[in-house]
DNA sequence: TTCAATCTTAAACACTTGTTTAAAATATAT
DNA sequence: ATATATTTTAAACAAGTGTTTAAGATTGAA
């Protein structure tokens, strides 16, 4: 039997669903959309994937994966804490500036109504694995951490680290600025926030 | 002639709208979605309004001022400039608890090809009216505000005041929270914010 | 009451949606 | 080469889309 399927096929379906549905979202394209940009026949969508709805999903999963990687593959490493903090925010600048519709996307789509609220936690496991938050923990009974709840800490570290992506446009609009303008603008903000962040959370003596 | 208009169908309409189009944004949504939400006919969103399009238009324009609103509305006061950041997160915070949608719908909706980039400048200007960019460079040159450029600083209010709220539903999934859990927390990341941004914004001697 | 302006409705319009079907083309194995 | 499995296509499906139409109901003034 031929069990060897032709990937590119598969392969250009997914890189144009994933293009196409983290710029417009999942209602705001549709399956032949997808289908033109990949070059394709829509019923290859259904051949491949059963559904609009189950491409979406696997395109969805791996978006979030990758937005867990990027922390994993930080907090894996062996830092003093402020360091690895200082290193997250660096990564993460440079994570969001490839992808950054990531974070609109992911926000909007959980909060679709029939959206993928899904395996996140298991996906989230593998950043609890990585021991940081006992690390945290740990730093915040030596007193070298500002005694907040994680959940705190983890909100102000993606405010900074996200936002500045999502409101791009806005950003544009209001003061006329070209992309250039705004690149530049982020990464004079990453290094802003990192100093923020690590005097505000480190508690020097 | 009649022209007193029964504006409660006309009102009607443009409640069920905002609500549908906060929640859903422009594509998640019918235009019978919206009918049926009022309590209408389909046809009668076209009478009162020409399209889909022009009753997202006027919506999205409310919601833009009613922001801008809140803005303006404390930086008119007359108050240390510290004071006034201090005020303006509190009632940031407060004003984003009754319309928690707000944020991503305007961001999404501002990315959206053919979405409404319009006339921002012009809702924008109430807010550069109020004189409140001319009152941080005068504390930039006093030396009492950290001289970053006014659009990283309004990216660090922003981020810190908004983002908690886009991603409400994310920490939920995360950590398995309830609305009331995540309110507390709200609350308390609205102290942390506060403290964080004028300590770092203000250079106290 | 009469009459014209306003408001509301059901039905239809042409078009797009996600999905399926069945036939054609291609590749693989014997 | 023949037969079998896999991939691709065009066409069709019913359901949903935004919008219009034309007729009906309601209103208020003369």
């Amino acid at each position: 039997m031929n069990m060897k399927k032709d990937l590119s096929t598969e392969q250009k379906i997914k890189e144009a669903a994933k293009e196409v549905f983290m710029t417009k979202g999942f209602a705001g394209c549709s399956s032949r959309e997808i289908a033109k940009a990949a070059g394709m026949n829509v019923a290859l969508l259904n051949y491949y994937f059963r559904s609009k709805g189950q491409l979406f999903e696997m395109i969805f999963i791996t978006a979030m994966e990758d937005f867990m990687n990027s922390m994993v593959e930080v907090f894996s490493t062996e830092q003093p804490l402020e360091m690895k903090m200082r290193i997250f925010i660096e990564k993460e600048y440079e994570f969001l500036s490839k992808h950054p519709d990531l974070p609109a996307f992911v926000l909007n789509e959980i909060n679709r109504e029939d959206g993928c609220s899904m395996h996140q936690s298991a996906i989230f496991d593998k950043v609890l694995q990585t021991g940081i938050f006992e690390e945290c923990r740990i730093a915040q009974l030596n007193g070298q951490m500002r005694k907040l709840d994680l959940i705190n800490i983890m909100l102000l570290i993606m405010s900074n680290c996200q936002y500045p992506f999502m409101a791009k446009n806005l950003m544009k609009n209001l003061h006329n600025m070209s992309n250039e303008d705004y690149a530049q603008h982020i990464l004079l903000h990453k290094q802003y926030v990192t100093e923020m962040l690590v005097n505000y959370l480190f508690l020097k003596n």
